[in-house]
DNA sequence: TGTACATCAGTGAACGCGCGTTCACTGATGTAC
DNA sequence: TGTACATCAGTGAACGCGCGTTCACTGATGTAC
């Protein structure tokens, strides 16, 4: 039963769309590809209509999702005000590693969300991570600029998000076996 | 074939010593019985005969490879002299970051290793993890106190060693897809 | 504009494959006499 | 100490299952006249 680009095109981009939630709560290979387009609301064969592979899906759902969510920093460090901005920043920074962060079905940054999949994973997924990280740490920079000298802005905003990323990671991780020790975590990177 | 208690007790060990090295490197899911059985030079069909199932096997190594990794800096908390703890402790988190740190195939540090994996696994396994983040904050905040107030000394450990779990987590995913990204990330962290 | 037909997005059964686990079997070890 | 037999660690074929992928089929859409 042939349907009309429109709804094709539609049903190409719910499948990238609940790729993108399914992959960042199981990781890629906990998640089938029956199971992916039975999320979208259609049967497993038609699949290949619109992916030559699970790994170009996988490849396409990263490059949206990175870019979308480094938006939200770069809108950041395009506050013209410096004073409006640095309260954005710390704003950000500081749900970065709260609870509702940490307790939310999936990391709500993907780099923290594919960090252990993606050495795994093809090179263009690799590609794909390795260029929403510079993006991230590209508007961390502007973002938190004070400033300084050009080296020490970069070293800084490399080391914010360092920071930011392992307390999320261990908070998340430590989060059924020990969700004291989590807060606690949560809490020291905030202060 | 019946053999010695001995040689039994000993294959056991090279399964669970086999395992902790593939589960680092790849990851739970992605190492199977078969495989794990022959690093260990034996067939997949004995292991039942040592563990009630993979689950059990994933949480005796994982325990294993906790205490022995964090004794590495529980020695450290030891050491008498407070100009060379300090300078052993500054080795240590230099090294945790260093190029030849990321460039194993395996995360030298358990926790980077299973951080992404931890919340998907048994609850056993999430226990063991919290225990040995635990016993990792614990041997950070003695091995890196400079005799501050209690609480502050605490939160020092927790964001030192964030800081550190996040730089190598990030270096690594972006070792294969920008080296050079990936070096200035350690650098960064070195500083 | 109306008709005839090729196209192709979606369906669901089927493919080979590797997974975790089970099981009948083997034969040297450990034990009872 | 020597003999007879039960034990059980290891083997390798087989199990059901879910995976990614393929394929013959359907039938409304898009197109050519």
């Amino acid at each position: 039963m042939r349907i009309t680009k429109e709804q094709a095109a539609e049903n190409r981009a719910r499948v990238v769309d609940a790729a993108t939630n399914l992959f960042r709560e199981k990781g890629f290979d906990a998640v089938g590809v029956a199971e992916l387009m039975r999320a979208a609301g259609m049967t497993h064969g038609g699949f290949y209509n619109h992916f030559e592979s699970k790994e170009a899906l996988e490849a396409a759902a990263c490059e949206g999702v990175f870019a979308k969510s480094v938006a939200k920093v770069q809108a950041i460090a395009e506050i013209p005000d410096a004073e409006d901005r640095r309260r954005a920043f710390e704003d950000y920074r500081s749900r970065y590693v709260s609870p509702a962060a940490r307790d939310a079905s999936a990391p709500g940054c993907p780099m923290v969300a594919f960090a252990g999949d993606v050495s795994r994973q093809s090179a263009e997924v690799r590609e794909a991570y390795a260029a929403g990280l510079r993006a991230y740490l590209d508007a961390f920079e502007r973002a938190g600029n004070p400033g300084e000298e050009c080296k020490a802005a970069r070293r800084r905003a490399i080391r914010q998000f360092s920071a930011l990323v392992g307390a999320l990671t261990l908070a998340r991780s430590v989060a059924a076996g020990d969700p004291e020790l989590s807060d606690e975590i949560l809490a020291a990177a905030r202060a």
